[in-house]
RNA sequence: GCGUUGAUGGUCUAGCGGCUAUGACUUGGGCCUUCCAAGCCCAAAACCCGGGUUCAAAUCCCGGUCGGCGCACCA
């Protein structure tokens, strides 16, 4: 059993990962959240919103899942997020058909389903495996069609990013953040692929959830306000040129953007944003390295793109965020399909005197000449440089055809004009993240296996003497017999853990049971998420906190009756202290949320 | 999508033509129990789906679904 199966099973047990439809036997690329995965998830999710809505300022919103064509069209989803394949008549082999005509023609990606077909029929290409004819190439969009409306309706698509809904939102955006760049908005929210095959659990979903943020900057000024914040964290880089020698570095941010490893600041304090991001939720930072995009497999109109990946057991080093700067790729392409310039307007520090060549078309004589086409030669006349301008007789094309306008028709004047400043298409800076991957690195990074006589001995539980003596057994047992108790722990980052505190009566018995029910009003009181729990032995009822990842469990005995303290016992360690239950419920939230040292929580306490 | 391999209680598994389907853990109820899963009693719980072969199918054959692996794919 690798560690993946492990997870999984413990997923599966637990409640935290389900595969979809099993009752009516499954559907591939698609999975369920269970009762605890839906609230790490959560959890994961609301942190990932401290981070980005809360400090970084940047708002959220919510964009219909289902897209009308035009949006895709213009991100190039359309025409863009699909492969032409082809398939061997023979063997039944699948093939990338523009990568099969490669050796023929140049520029084969551009070819059309179509034109792929005749190049392969025209040239004989053959199967690479087989030698068997091909079949017609065919586009196989990676995204769900739907219909819109009933009849023929209109043609929608299921989003297959989010971060589209924020470029067609730009202006409205623009607007709310009252035009001052950098700006930025955000959405959490389902996309949906309809991957060819989808396998690795959870790591390529056909319904995932991506975290996406879009900070428009201005292309002039790429220097971060706040880059001091990162300036000296270190990160694992996998640079471009590290990638050649396969070795990564530590690195400053500063240093890594001075040497131009990383291409400017902004960049450099997003990707050590998401490193701060990962640490806090649990992301095992000797497993997590960011990798830089080789120049052909970046989008070509890519300055500089940072993956995070982490290290799995089964499937190596896996991409779970992505933080690229993509230019004004995307505003411009909805500019030119939704035909409305997007921009921002910037204003000069002093406003600038220009002096500008000026056409002034004398409408009283064009009119008469060129009747309903005089506003356009009027137009046509604006776009002409002064060389041109200044010739006798003056030509100008409109809806293709070649006019001749006299020079007197057309006056000129030089103007001074104020200028205070002047319409720029951001540049876009977007951390993109997937949700589900982190989730599964998570729960891979948390699993652990302990031996527990070890265990007990090291953190200095029982007495010392009475506890090295058990460990010495425990050793001498697994020689023999191979079998030593083995400790299944979940280590959440208190931040993320979905069952926070349980609270256990010692003994199953209505004095003990009633105190603990008041403690549990307590800290629900502080939104803490508790579980109670009052089956089986104690120690049973401590394994399976672990093995859902509780941080702290509170234990009610019958001193408690008698003194008003509990146990509280910390999962890691499996250390224990005594507190009172006055006030135990902020000596908890001060351990979850305020890092607090668990030995000042209280008073050591050994058993 | 192609090939290959597998599918038995919640989990892991035994069985591989002749069962009322093995066992462990887990779970629920009760007893016992004063801090790290192990005591006692009781209980619940499974042959992926659809065809076929056979007197008889969890077991053999075919198709599907789902999982693993390899190839292809992963803007």
């Amino acid at each position: 059993m690798d560690k993946y199966e492990k997870v999984f099973e413990l997923a599966k047990r637990r409640g935290f990962l389900w595969n979809s439809f099993e009752l009516y036997g499954g559907s591939r690329g698609f999975y369920d959240y269970g009762p605890l995965g839906s609230t790490l998830k959560r959890r994961i999710e609301q942190t990932w919103r401290e981070f980005y809505v809360i400090q970084e300022g940047f708002m959220e919103i919510e964009c219909p899942t289902i897209g009308i064509e035009d949006v895709f069209i213009a991100s190039g989803h359309v025409g863009g997020f699909s492969d032409p394949l082809c398939e061997c008549m023979n063997c039944k082999e699948a093939f990338r058909a523009d990568h099969l005509v490669e050796n023929v023609m140049e520029a084969a990606g551009t070819l059309s389903a179509e034109d792929l077909t005749k190049v392969i029929k025209e040239n004989d290409i053959r199967c690479p495996e087989c030698g068997g004819e091909f079949g017609d190439a065919y586009e196989f969009n990676l995204m769900f069609k739907t219909t819109i409306g009933p009849g023929t309706g209109r043609q929608g698509y299921l989003r297959p990013e989010t971060a589209q809904g924020m470029f067609v939102d730009f202006q409205r955006l623009s607007r709310f953040y009252r035009d001052k760049l950098p700006f930025g908005a955000v959405q959490i929210g389902k996309s949906y692929r309809n991957e060819i095959a989808p396998r690795q659990g959870v790591i390529r979903l056909r319904e995932f959830t991506q975290a996406e943020c879009e900070i428009f900057v201005d292309p002039r000024n790429k220097k971060h306000p706040n880059f001091e914040r990162f300036a000296d964290k270190e990160l694992v880089l996998y640079s471009q040129k590290g990638q050649e020698k396969g070795e990564s570095f530590r690195m400053t941010v500063r240093e890594a953007v001075k040497a131009g490893v990383i291409a400017h600041e902004v960049l450099g304090y997003n990707i050590a944003l998401t490193n701060e991001f990962l640490t806090k939720v649990g992301i095992d930072p000797a497993k997590l390295r960011f990798r830089q995009h080789l120049k052909d497999e970046m989008a070509h109109y890519a300055i500089d793109c940072w993956d995070a990946e982490i290290e799995t057991d089964r499937f190596g080093w896996v991409e779970i965020v992505g933080i690229a700067d993509r230019t004004d790729y995307d505003l411009k392409a909805h500019a030119r399909v939704s035909k409305t310039e997007l921009y921002v307007y910037v204003e000069y520090d002093e406003p600038k005197m220009v002096t500008r060549f000026v056409v002034k078309p004398n409408m009283g004589k064009l009119g008469p000449v060129f009747k309903g086409k005089a506003k356009a030669v009027a137009d046509a006349l604006k776009h002409l440089s002064e060389e041109e301008l200044s010739k006798d007789e003056i030509k100008v094309t409109v809806d293709g055809e070649e006019l001749t306008v006299s020079s007197d028709a057309v006056g000129f004047a030089e103007e001074t004009v104020k200028v205070s400043g002047e319409n720029v298409i951001p540049h876009v800076i977007e951390p993109s993240y997937g949700i589900d991957r982190i989730f599964y690195g998570i729960m891979e990074h948390a699993y652990d296996e302990e031996n527990v006589a070890q265990k007990v001995a090291e953190s200095g539980l029982k007495g010392s003497e009475e506890a090295e003596k058990e460990a010495e057994a425990g050793k001498n047992e697994g020689e023999t017999e191979g079998e030593e108790e083995a400790r299944l722990v979940m280590h959440f980052a208190s931040a993320v853990a979905p069952v926070q505190v349980a609270v256990l009566p010692l003994l199953t018995r209505k004095e003990l049971s009633d105190p603990a029910k008041n403690i549990i009003v307590k800290l629900r009181e502080k939104t803490l998420l508790v579980n109670y729990d009052d089956s089986g032995t104690i120690g049973r009822r401590y394994r399976r906190n672990d093995e859902i990842g509780t941080p702290y469990c509170v234990t009610v005995d019958y001193d408690t009756l008698e003194d008003g303290t509990v146990t509280i016992r910390d999962r890691d360690s499996m250390r224990q202290i005594r507190a009172p239950v006055k006030g135990i419920e902020n000596v908890l939230y001060e351990l979850i949320y305020r890092g607090r040292a668990f030995e000042f929580a209280g008073k050591p306490f050994n058993f």
